[in-house]
DNA sequence: CTTTGTCCTATATAAACGATAGGATATATA
DNA sequence: TATATATCCTATCGTTTATATAGGACAAAG
């Protein structure tokens, strides 16, 4: 039960970028080497940071990042998103599963009520209350 | 992100066991059978379960499983624990865990207030919740 | 003394994870 | 215009974890 390092990295990425107040963005490659991540590696979690429209930049060299839109409006949940579909800590949370053992299982609502706490806190902890804990130092 | 067949076959076995009112006690096969789990499978999860305390049989055949003590003093992180040491959703959440980014993360207080409300949550459901939910059947 | 259910270790298969490889494309700058 | 460089895109690869199954030893009930 452990968080990817997909999310775990995007994330890091995604304050980078909040952090930054340069005209012309953040780099991939600066990224990379300030949370020592290979270049290679960042590449496609930027490319799906980009794919869901939380960050934006030109084509071409020197196109570096920025946010579409301010860090208050982004929840950790969007960023989430942008690597999985949906929050789905058990299979029978997924839409549209069919459990055999739907009405006996007794267990579905233990884990119903976990899925919403985990979704919940996703959804209400934004990037900028990630900048305000930076900024503190903790 | 999804928690294991082992700790969900484990919660719906103790919860088996739990409404089991029988001197004999409960059978693994026929928990396997109710549950739709292989009886090999299901072994070793009891296993796990048996040797962290939570169940108790005699040896032999026809040594059917009981809780060792009430649901109400059974939490589902005790449940947890029979199958992984600790609740551990990022690996800097580990004990010990020596993190090069350590000081300028950003997001560790973000992931550690997560595992909190996650521990939390287990800890806080006990087996006899379970029953309680089992039976009002929701 | 046979049957049956638990106990225990090993192995197999598949999926997920974490990362790298190789090159195409676009554009800033010389 | 030529070149360097950073992003873009697809494929692959080795390792670990997940999800079981196999095979048999052991203990006690019948």
């Amino acid at each position: 039960m452990r968080f990817n390092t997909r999310i775990r990295y995007g994330i890091r990425a995604m304050l980078e970028i909040a952090l930054d107040s340069t005209e012309s963005g953040v780099f991939q490659k600066d990224i990379a080497e300030r949370q020592k991540i290979s270049v290679k590696y960042l590449d496609n979690i930027i490319a799906s940071l980009k794919t869901s429209g939380l960050i934006i930049n030109k084509r071409g060299r020197k196109s570096g990042y920025k946010l579409s839109r301010p860090p208050s409006q982004i929840t950790m949940l969007d960023i989430f998103r942008a690597f999985e579909p949906g929050m789905t800590i058990v299979d029978c949370m997924e839409q549209g599963y069919d459990c055999q053992l739907y009405n006996t299982c007794g267990a579905r609502s233990f884990w119903q009520g976990l899925n919403d706490k985990i979704t919940d806190y996703f959804e209400s902890y934004t990037l900028e209350d990630l900048i305000k804990v930076h900024k503190s130092g903790k």
